[in-house]
DNA sequence: CACCAATGTATCCAATTAGTTACTTCAACG
DNA sequence: CGTTGAAGTAACTAATTGGATACATTGGTG
């Protein structure tokens, strides 16, 4: 096998962003990010320096991303318990992913935001989504009760007079619902 | 100072809850707890047995609030990413808060589901408030408007109509977000 | 080709941390 | 009173883990 730095440097980055995502940083181990990217520990130091450089650096090539799954919803929510509103990676990129480049009236980011909301919370909380509604979020049942929710509510003509620009495939949404993450254990 | 169990069990519960509310399972050091409650760590597992009974405790202890804060936020966070939506703590109580002992229609649970999501989402994810709005979650412009978005929410009459069962109050709400909480240090 | 920095491996280490051991003190109760 | 078990303390241990060391190999460049 051949030399490739940047090979070896995206194995290490796809079995970070796995890990982080299901164990949050302090749960991690870097001996384990090892042994999935199939590289030896000190690779990782090598090119990250430190497990807080892996983590960032995985937190930067995923979190950027629009198209939401359980996988980015988990590290939005471990990057907000670990780092809250300070110091956002890639502030510009991702402002940019979510509303444009144009100078967005507050009317819209608002109503963007809540769009967001609605499409990320049932990733995000499971658990409560099934002590609201019974139902468990991957369920049929909730996924088409959601997707009708998330039509009805674009259909709002207060929500659609404010443009939002964040529009993501409601389907898409559904389908990606389905693919909760838990972990493989308890912790 | 007399012997006192069960204000020793708070006291450790009370330490318990903020420790894992800030760190999470992973996160969170036994001692730390310890210390913070002022309390022998022998105590601990002599009360608790091991560090998974303080955390299952500790949750059970606070997370059937329907009061929510940036606290019980981080809470329900770190439930949803280490037990996903299996083996929910006081599912029954919970259930019992969130929508009451009828039996709820569908209609009015996921409703409820969606103005508690409305309610979260700027206290579990507040940078992404930020990269949306460009204003921070705590900040007076976001706050009013988050409000008048709730608000204009609870006047849909699709919304009324499908008489969701949990009704916080909006101003209560604006106040909590004030207190999104931060972890002290970077990870 | 010869050199050298980048890439890679195997192994070790110091610090941290969950959990234990061995012991003491208190309070209730027959 | 004295015995019994729970409440409490201090010190220790075994295992884990992030990070370091020492060394080998490769490939591009002058």
């Amino acid at each position: 096998m051949p030399r490739n730095p940047e090979r070896t440097r995206r194995k290490i980055l796809d079995a970070a962003v796995d890990e982080f995502a299901a164990r949050g940083y302090a749960g991690a181990r870097v001996d384990r990010i090892a042994a999935s990217a199939g590289v030896n520990k000190r690779m990782i130091y090598h090119h990250f320096g430190n497990k807080l450089g892996v983590f960032e650096a995985a937190l930067s090539d995923q979190v950027s991303g629009v198209d939401i799954t359980g996988q980015l919803a988990r590290l939005w929510m471990h990057e907000a318990l670990e780092r809250g509103d300070e110091n956002i990676l890639r502030l510009a990129e991702r402002r940019q992913a979510a509303v444009g480049d144009s100078r967005t009236a507050d009317d819209a980011s608002i109503a963007t935001l809540a769009r967001t909301a609605l499409e990320v919370f049932p990733l995000a909380f499971p658990q409560i989504v099934r002590v609201v509604t019974g139902h468990r979020a991957g369920s049929a049942e909730f996924q088409t009760a959601w997707a009708r929710l998330l039509q009805d509510w674009d259909r709002q003509p207060w929500y659609r007079a404010a443009k939002p620009r964040l529009r993501i495939d409601t389907e898409r949404i559904a389908g990606a619902a389905r693919n909760v993450r838990r972990m493989d254990q308890a912790p």
